[in-house]
Order: C-alpha cells, then structure tokens, then sequence
DNA sequence: GCAAAAGTGTTTTCAATACACCCATGG
DNA sequence: CCATGGGTGTATTGAAAACACTTTTGC
C-alpha cells in the first residue's frame, strides 16, 4: 500500500484566502495544478515527508504543519492505490519567497480558494477539507499571529473574518473587541496608499495566549 | 507500507468516560490490552476497514465513526512499518452488547480513561489524543445526543461535563443554560433507586440544532 | 471640497454568574 | 425524622449588539 503526506498551505492578501499549488509539466495531470505531495518512504514518519516534498517542490522550508484529513477512496490516484494524509500550514506570504526547485515543476502559484484552476487527482477535495480546518483554526489568536506576524489593520483583519464567518460585523464592535483581548499594539505607522483615511498599523504582542475570538 | 485503521470507542458510564479494548490470547503482546484495528487491505477503506474491524473483533456494529489522527513514528509497530489511523466513536453502552467473535481474544472490556489496563503497541498514545478530541466533541449538542439516546438526568450530564472541563459547575446555572438552549424534554419518570429524591429524566427532542454548551 | 474609508463613545440588551431555600426519597 | 441529593428564583455583573458622527487622506 502507498501512501503520500499532502500540503495545503494558505495565506491571506487582501483579505482573500489563498492556497499554494504547482503545476505539472508531465502526464498524467500534465498541465493541472496540484498541491505539494510525496509518497512516505519506509524510513520516514509522515511529517518528515510532509517537510520534505514543500521543501522540495515549492522551496518553502521551517513551516509548523498540523494534521487535517485522510482520504482513503480506492480510486482517488487513478493509476495506484494511495492514501493520502493531509497537513495544513498557515503563513504570512510577505515573509516566503517561493522557489520551483523542481524539474517536473512548470509553476507555482497561489490561488483564491472560491476561483480554483483545474486541480490534479482529488486535491479539490483535499483543499475543500482543509479549508474548514482553515476556518476554525484561524478564530485562534496564535494562528492569527502566525499569519499576521506584523503591520496588519484592523480592518484588514475584519474583512477576513467576514469572509470566514459569512456576515458583516460592525467596525466598532470588533475593535473593541479585539482590543480588549489583549494582543495587539500599534506600531506607530499607518498604512500607506489607499483610498480614504489610512489605517494604523498594528502588530501582535510578544506572548499572547491562544484566545477564541468570534 | 502497512496501514491499519484503529477505532477508540467511548461510553459513559456513571458519569465517567471508558474506552473499549480487547485482551490479545497469543504473542505478541500477548495479555496486554489493545483497540480494535485492522490492516487495511488494497480494496478496502478506512472507513471500511475500521467498520469492519470493531465489528469482528468486539461485535459492535452501525457505530458512527469520525476521523481523529494519525500516527506514522517508525518504530510505533516494533515489527513492521504500519503507519495507523485512528478513529473516534461515542456510543450509548446501554444500547449495545458486547460480543466476543475472534478467537485471538480473551476478553473485552470498558475502562475508565483515567486508569487503563497495560496496553499494547502505543494505544495508549492513540487513546490520549482521542480523549482530546472527546473532549471537545462532548460539548457539542449531537454528540451528546448520540451517547443519551434517552432517559438520563441533568446532574448525571453535568457530572461528565465538569470531568472535561476540570472544575465545578452550579447547577442552577447548568439547568438553566440546558433548558434555554431548547434541546431536552421531560419523559416524565424519574431516576430509580439514589439516596436523595430522584432526579428526573430527560430525552433530547427529535430535532435539534448542534449548539456548543460551557 | 468632496468622496472614500477609518476612527471613536454611549446606550441597550441579554447571557453568565453568584447565591439560599425548599422538596422528594431511603433508611 | 434525618441524611442525601435534586429542583427552583432572583439580583448582579459583564459582555455583545445596536447605533451616528467625526477624522484623515487622495483626487
């Protein structure tokens, strides 16, 4: 029996969620885009794989990957038997620079996860799954922080939360909300070239704890 | 690669959680206590075989089944590579018998989760980050339901909700919260043979919301 | 000076908490 | 009749929600 370690790595520009994926040069799935994957060798435990093939296949490396789904349907590789284990990995994309490291490798990009490409195997399905672990992690104040090292706005934050929740929330609830939770301080800068009033920055405070916010 | 399915199965009993194991006749491990498992073989599921293994081997069928965790450390099997699945379910231990119908095993008990038995392979690692997922299942209206079909009593319910969250609750409050959420209904008898007066018994309604209580 | 987006304070509402007495049963 | 545990109501506190105007920038 196979089985593979797969990667879904998210991050956030603009407010938008996206997910991280390379496209192939070769049959079969030749011009599809996939998410990072790499069979588990005997001598290796799934999250070393998982480490691995990103590392390997869009030059991402010291990524924190937490365990999401498994996926087991006999005919989701149309050419083997695999079971796949998905991991998840929430990062700021300001702070990594993708790198094609690999030769079967014709592209790697990110993409909105309500406007995919044409996705290889079941990586549709994958995502879809990874997405709602997406959804719940990132109510938690350490993942925020994760994905907001710095220099965010608050109504930066707000539109992503909307989008999650899937309603609107008031602007001065939210900040007094966030605010009273305790994690956040100004930087002291505003942010530059928008339409109206700039935002002023803000970045997460040295020690947090992991609060439920929303 | 091997891969095995692994199912951690939960009852209540008297307020206290208990996990399900069976008692291996033959060597290895012979004596110790285990979690049903099986391998899973090239035509079969996870799903499948997890289904298919607690049936054999401890004659529980129909159960639900959730996704919990994997476990991929090398040497996890001292024997052979198996990279193991687990899988959670919550049962009413009323409502089911156990059957012993496979001749490698002794025995099959209950056990409370904070007081197991000599454990085989690293069960015990699996049962904790079960006991994890329990716990945040447990707060959530239907999987309540699913452990009380019927005929149980408040401060039975209670009891178990201040073993997960590690402190005591008022039981004004608690009533109140349970009764607002509008998920329970009297049936109208009463709890037989306790030293006090006798609590009385509630089943949840036909159709409920999945709410998040405490 | 006008459009666009951000920042701010107060009032109301509802849920969470704290708390003390009475009730039904068994022995 | 007493010990044991279960059921009930009220007052207080604190968080969430609803709500309108002012401020800063780009053009």
């Amino acid at each position: 029996m196979n089985i593979e370690a797969l990667a879904s790595i998210f991050t956030i520009v603009d407010g938008k969620f996206k997910v991280l994926m390379f496209r192939k040069k070769t049959e079969p799935y030749k011009g599809y885009w996939m998410l990072p994957n790499a069979m588990v060798e005997k001598d290796k435990t799934l999250e070393e794989t998982v480490e691995e093939c990103v590392s390997s296949k869009v030059g991402l490396t010291a990524l924190d990957y937490e365990q999401c789904d498994t996926f087991s349907a006999i005919n989701r590789n149309p050419y083997k038997r695999v079971i796949g284990v998905s991991f998840i990995s929430i990062i700021d994309f300001r702070a990594v620079e993708l790198h094609q490291t690999y030769d079967d490798i014709e592209n790697v990009d990110w993409f909105e996860i309500d406007n995919l490409p044409k996705v290889g195997y079941d990586h549709a399905q994958v995502i879809e799954s990874a997405i709602e672990t997406l959804k719940m992690k990132i109510r938690h104040s350490l993942t925020l922080k994760k994905i907001f090292p710095s220099d965010f706005t608050l109504p930066e934050i707000q539109k992503m939360y909307e989008q999650v929740l899937g309603h609107d929330l008031d602007r001065r609830n939210f900040r007094k909300k966030f605010v009273k939770a305790d994690l956040i301080e100004e930087t002291g800068d505003k942010s530059p070239g928008t339409n109206g009033r700039p935002a002023k920055l803000y970045r997460f405070k040295e020690e947090i704890e992991n609060k439920l916010l929303f």
